[in-house]
DNA sequence: TCTGGGGTCCTGTTCCAA
DNA sequence: TCTGTTGGAACAGGACCC
């Protein structure tokens, strides 16, 4: 496979690139979850394949030959379909996701023990450590790609700068396969040739009200006095823009991001308007959340409840708790008096969601007791439902009310026995 | 065109206590 | 006791990211 080095349009790839200044990497994996489901699928390479399904889903990544028809991740699969019709689409496989990532993971940490996972596929390195023993920043980034490449099977895209921003944009224009590498002198006329939509935090909403100022690049932004960006967009997102059209960005990478929410969300198959079958939904939503609460040791004190309904429109109604809870039973409980509360009547709902804040180590949390219940029954019975499930598979154990019926064992079908 | 699921962060409003 | 102010917490919604 050829494998291209450096990027920078203006400079001779012969030649080492300059990296003063330069400490932070950032590591991309090129269309991840295509690359990675085609590692199963040898015969596809070359041809183009999106990753995704279900009727009301959206692309979760594409082949490039899937992209050159315009396809692109989170576009809805009925649109890409449309577009490339000859795509072969292929499920995704999560766990081996899961299993790919941390190996790679561990491939930088052998680097560098300063590593800021962002997702799955991928991170932050400082390397400021790491230069001693392994040689230059832009060193570091090849030696990276190769290792990734040789055990993997799958490329990736370095951006080398001297901050977190600079280094993602970079990684971004080195795809695919390729590295940018922004010296420190370089970056205020690097971020200030960009238009305004490349900055990270900059989507479709902020793009608009930027283009509605009559700023299109960066370099308009930096020419725009605070004042006017922060009455345009905000103090906090005005100050960051205006920091970051100068190359300005104090966040260091972070070794430990502890989650601040854990939660889930269903988008049904088909609108539902009955709320018994909500209710249930919720349930199910419910001990998910709290299932992954205790895997990760932690409780939640909030609680958020949130609506979508067939229309597209989102409502959120959230409570917060007396105690921290890790029990499905307590999350449910709350959930189904939020969604009571909100006096429904037979509206059109397309999905449903639970998600738990304020979360604190379970260790260091009383534990919210349901009235009525023994201390510890419920509690109990919620670990051991965990252990069986890790033994047996997460539909192992489920409540009751969510064990579809059996129609061979239905009532109406026992009197036709009888 | 018709929009997933997992998150984080920011903003504006309301309520409450000092 | 009443009124106004202020600051923090809670809450709801929106934008953004991968």
């Amino acid at each position: 496979m050829s494998r291209r080095q450096y990027a920078l349009p203006h400079r001779d790839a012969s030649e080492p690139p300059d990296d003063t200044g330069c400490t932070v990497l950032h590591v991309d994996m090129d269309a991840f979850y295509a690359a990675a489901t085609l590692l199963s699928h040898p015969e596809l390479v070359g041809t183009p394949v999106i990753i995704g399904g279900g009727n009301r889903g959206v692309v979760l990544s594409a082949t490039y030959e899937a992209r050159r028809f315009g396809v692109t991740s989170a576009m809805p699969m009925s649109r890409a379909r449309r577009l490339c019709p000859q795509a072969v689409v292929l499920p995704p496989d999560h766990a081996r996701y899961s299993a790919i990532s941390a190996a790679v993971m561990e491939t930088f940490r052998s680097v560098t023990p300063v590593v800021e996972p962002l997702s799955l596929d991928e991170a932050f390195l400082d390397v400021s450590g790491a230069v001693r023993a392994m040689g230059s920043p832009a060193t570091i980034g090849q030696h990276i790609r190769d290792t990734v490449h040789d055990e993997q099977g799958i490329t990736c895209s370095v951006g080398v700068a001297s901050t977190k921003f600079v280094a993602k944009i970079a990684s971004g224009l080195a795809k695919p396969d390729g590295m940018v590498v922004v010296p420190r002198d370089e970056v205020v006329p690097f971020v200030q040739q960009l238009p305004v939509g490349a900055l990270w935090g900059v989507g479709e909403r902020t793009e608009d009200a930027l283009l509605r100022l009559g700023l299109r690049t960066v370099a308009d932004i930096a020419h725009t006095p605070l004042a006017t960006l922060v009455r345009g967009l905000g103090e906090a997102t005005g100050r960051h823009l205006h920091d970051l059209s100068w190359g300005r960005d104090p966040r260091s990478v972070e070794q430990v991001q502890r989650e601040k929410s854990i939660g889930s969300d269903q988008t049904f198959e088909h609108d539902i308007d009955d709320s018994a079958e909500i209710h249930r939904r919720l349930l199910a939503l419910s001990e998910r959340t709290a299932a992954r609460m205790r895997a990760a040791g932690l409780t939640g004190r909030t609680l958020t409840l949130r609506v979508r309904f067939s229309d597209f429109t989102t409502i959120t109604r959230s409570k917060t708790l007396r105690e921290p809870t890790d029990s499905g039973r307590a999350i449910h409980e709350g959930a189904v008096a939020l969604f009571d509360a909100l006096g429904l009547q037979r509206a059109r709902i397309r999905l449903v969601g639970v998600r738990m804040e304020k979360l604190v180590e379970a260790s260091a949390s009383p534990i919210q007791g349901v009235i009525g219940e023994p201390e510890h029954g419920w509690r109990d019975a919620d670990r051991a439902v965990d252990r069986a499930r890790s033994r047996f598979g997460a539909g192992s154990v489920r409540p009751a009310s969510l064990i579809e019926r059996d129609t061979s064992t239905s009532p109406g079908r026992h009197r036709d026995l009888s």
